[in-house]
DNA sequence: GTCTATAACGAGATAGAC
DNA sequence: GTCTATCTCGTTATAGAC
């Protein structure tokens, strides 16, 4: 909890953003490879030895950075997964595009810190543990949304791949046991493709082919969302509690 | 064309593939923001001036490697669509799997240019007009794909979304003007996700997630396939010369 | 205890004189 | 082309201020 706790922990938690801020902009300018704590130490008048109170080597910042950014998309879509509370219930298909979106959106706003958690790894950088949790808020977002949907309306499941019973199971019992395995198999690929419609608009490979970029990645995430099973009309589909 | 033509290009043929391997292979180990004239020349026992005689400067050394990529990839993603010459004829959505396991298995056995030109863009970095055609390839192959399909035995075409009505028909235009503008849009969408699913393996997202990634991804391939109106079984679809 | 400053190490890049 | 003087970097040890 953030109680009030004195000066000294006040000071230290500034200093700390401080500090990633700088990086931040660093990383903007030249890119994750060339971070130096030296540089960013220099930046903010202090001398580099001092950083290593907030940070024990160069790598810990950088994870500092990555968890912020992996955590700050994974809000996004939390958020707009969970709908404005008190309006009357979003439909599912259009709170799985909202997700998107949102998603995107973040992209767009923070280039450098996407490109930091989805672009090319960082040369010499392995992820920590510590990664893993908020690497994965977008996803079980996109889980949530999907369950959320299987046990009020019904899917359209999509048919199994014989070829991936074993691994379908087997991702279902980590990620959601209670879907059938050919709707999380559908999600997982969803989830990647949706952040390849994101990368490849962010890194270029869209000029010259689209250019109403979001009414474009509109309406394929709309499409990915029916892949999944989502259900846009009246239809019915397999539901959750049995039909 | 590459006629014997004396031996001092042929030397320059050798030094500037030579120069261009040593680069490979610090690409692999520092990244491209830190790729150096300097430290290829050292490591080839040339002096830095030298280089220079070959590569004007550093940005073109990247430009050449990049385009060296893109060749590569579009190279076996176009040997893949055209299936092997005399035998039967590969059904389409077996050709359309087959260009996405090519891709996928360049891109495994090269993660450091696939990372080049599909991951973080290269801070300072702009591509120049050079790399525009070799970047278009696999999209190209993949449009000739569906191309054949279509003009053989027709296409599912997806329905149309009205918000896209005129940049469906800009990107047909621009893209395939003998293809449904419905079919162009899934065509652009399925190719961004494919590389959505290598990106995601590749950099590590699949990580604790995917672990049968070749049966995952031939299967979401497959259903990319599908996306874009490939037919699968003996159904029938929009034929190209009307019907 | 908590922080910052000084100084230093070994490694690498860089610029310029020769 | 070569050599050297001068930068940068991450990191540590140490000493002193609050």
């Amino acid at each position: 909890m953030s109680t009030i706790r004195g000066a000294r922990e006040r000071a230290r938690i500034e200093v700390t953003a401080a500090i990633k801020d700088e990086a931040r902009r660093q990383l903007a300018a030249e890119g994750a490879a060339k971070l130096s704590l030296r540089a960013v130490a220099r930046e903010l008048g202090m001398v580099s030895s001092a950083l290593y109170r907030y940070f024990p080597s160069r790598d810990d910042l950088l994870t500092a950075l990555i968890v912020d950014a992996y955590d700050a998309v994974g809000e996004a879509a939390e958020t707009a997964a969970r709908g404005k509370a008190g309006l009357p219930a979003v439909p599912h298909p259009a709170r799985w595009l909202a997700v998107g979106c949102a998603v995107r959106d973040w992209a767009l706003a923070h280039p450098h810190e996407y490109a930091l958690i989805f672009g090319s790894p960082v040369p010499g950088y392995t992820a920590p543990q510590d990664t893993v949790g908020p690497a994965s808020r977008v996803g079980q977002a996109l889980i949530g949304l999907v369950r959320d949907a299987y046990l009020a309306e019904g899917l359209a499941v999509p048919p199994q791949d014989a070829g991936l019973r074993t691994e379908g199971a087997r991702m279902a019992a980590d990620l959601a046991e209670d879907l059938p395995p050919a709707v999380v198999v559908a999600l997982v690929a969803a989830w990647a493709q949706l952040f390849g419609l994101i990368s490849f608009e962010l890194f270029g490979q869209f000029n010259r082919v689209v250019e109403a970029r979001e009414q474009f990645f509109r309406h394929a995430v709309q499409e990915l969302g029916r892949s999944v099973g989502l259900l846009d009309g009246r239809h019915s589909g397999a539901r959750g509690a049995g039909g």
